[in-house]
DNA sequence: CCGCATCCTTCTTGATACTG
DNA sequence: CAGTATCAAGAAGGATGCGG
């Protein structure tokens, strides 16, 4: 350590960007992210249903590890049939800058490479 | 496809989310782009000696990658020894605000779990 | 100095079937 | 409805050593 010679240097322990794209990185939680910030509040079929492609196992462990990082918050009711309800917690809702700039760059991104490309949502 | 009754709906080929974080996600990539955005140019073992724990093969990769997906360009020049330099493209450039969101969000959040942090970088 | 080739390990994602 | 269990496959990441 001396001193701040090292300042400046990146390593996995320090690396403010290696630590988020873990917690927001993969496949599926930015885009899971993404729909509970545009519909608020979404059920577990919900969301399967407008993630097309995702398996109950991907978005069970997406939406665990979400919660767990505490982006996501998981309400269940206790009922017949069951009703479970996920939305953005605060700290989810601190990173919507993020998601917004990210979707803004890649829409104009994919928009570009396929011009009949004009429903991207997500 | 029938008519618009999938409008909003999410797919591997639809979805923003997805294709950005196909282009960007992995662990190295964004630290890699966020150092180029601030030091501009930096040669390979520049970049080497500030991602700390980055092996040759992960750097080679994750700029070659980068590359190709046009977010970063390699300059080379002929000499001995040799020099590369790389640096971001203007679309490189265009995904700045992701990349400072995303720093500002994981900056904070990791400040607060390690009060003792406040070098982070990256 | 700037990488690539090879080989290996681990993590991520997924298909399928099943349950309270 | 909201998940789990199990098994399999592929992708990502990494160690080591070599080469123009």
């Amino acid at each position: 350590m001396s001193q701040n010679k090292e300042q400046g240097v990146i390593n996995e322990k320090n690396c403010v960007m290696i630590y988020s794209m873990e917690i927001i990185g993969g496949k599926w939680r930015v885009p899971i992210l993404w729909k509970l910030y545009q519909n608020k509040t979404m059920r577990y079929n919900d969301l399967k249903r407008n993630l097309v492609g995702i398996t109950n196992i991907m978005l069970t462990r997406s939406l665990k590890s979400l919660e767990e990082n505490g982006l996501v918050s998981r309400k269940e009711f206790n009922q017949i049939p069951p009703r479970v309800e996920y939305s953005l917690t605060d700290n989810g809702l601190q990173l919507v800058p993020a998601l917004e700039a990210i979707f803004n760059w890649g829409k104009e991104r994919m928009t570009k490479e396929d011009m009949t490309l004009k429903t991207a949502r997500c």
